[in-house]
DNA sequence: TATTGACATTCCAGTTACTGGAAGGTTTAT
DNA sequence: ATAAACCTTCCAGTAACTGGAATGTCAATA
């Protein structure tokens, strides 16, 4: 199978799967006389299981220890839900976070639109709103 | 007023400072006779304005725009409102996406808790519910 | 005076996860 | 014959820093 029909059957780039192999989340594949990639099934089910994890937002780091854990034969099961559940807790985080930012944010717009807009740098400005302390 | 100065008096270290310069948000400060940067009054300004736009995730290049209208003398509040608006905007979808990934994350966990997690690829295994299609 | 410590300078490299492009070789179809 | 659509490798760029090396300067102390 060539490299275009693996990205196909996985639905992540040639450029990305080249970079996964030299990254090492993905093994350097047989190759044709040709000198092209050659797959085969094992990789669309190993691309896909990296495709999900990223599509969760682990990182390739994770990613990579998980994998090897299964290429030793080790259940990478434990790693993979504990991963997840360290996920999960890392992007409620930022949820929060970035709620904050958004009330901010429209806080901040609906003082600006009080505001002359033509002030350069004088008192009535946003600019002087932005700037901390 | 040496580099140190400014990074206590903006919050932002040395090392951002020399990197805001080299990207054209800072200007090339003046030096002192021995080559060190010499700060004023002005360039704390600056950077906090550069610092609070950060604080709001604005990027460097949104911030470039506004310095530009502000050291052509035009008023840049407009410019920084907009920004401003259309960022409150970003983050809401971003918070709205990562809602989502969350609750799949939450998902996956809880569904994984019921499989045994000593399989190494059967199918049983969370790894196979990460996967793909 | 010698030396230590805390500063300062420049430059280079690394981070994350790709993405784009160049220069070239191969295969398939018309 | 030639064009389109593949494939290969390698290099560079993205955003916004951060760390480290090698070197220079200044102020205070032993």
């Amino acid at each position: 199978m060539k490299i275009q029909e693996l990205s196909q059957a996985s639905g992540v780039p040639t450029k990305t799967i080249r970079f996964y192999e030299e990254s090492g989340v993905l093994p350097s594949p047989a190759r044709k006389p040709n000198g092209y990639r050659d797959y085969d099934q094992s990789d669309i089910e190993r691309l896909r299981l990296v495709a999900g994890a990223r599509r969760l937002d682990l990182s390739l780091d994770d990613i990579r220890e998980i994998l090897a854990l299964r290429d030793q034969r080790e259940a990478p099961c434990r790693t993979l839900l504990d991963r997840i559940h360290q996920k999960a807790n890392e992007v409620a985080e930022r949820i929060v976070v970035l709620q904050r930012l958004e009330a901010e944010l429209r806080d901040l717009y609906a003082l600006g639109l009080t505001f002359p807009t033509d002030d350069v740098d004088g008192k009535n400005c946003v600019c002087h709103l932005v700037s901390e302390k």
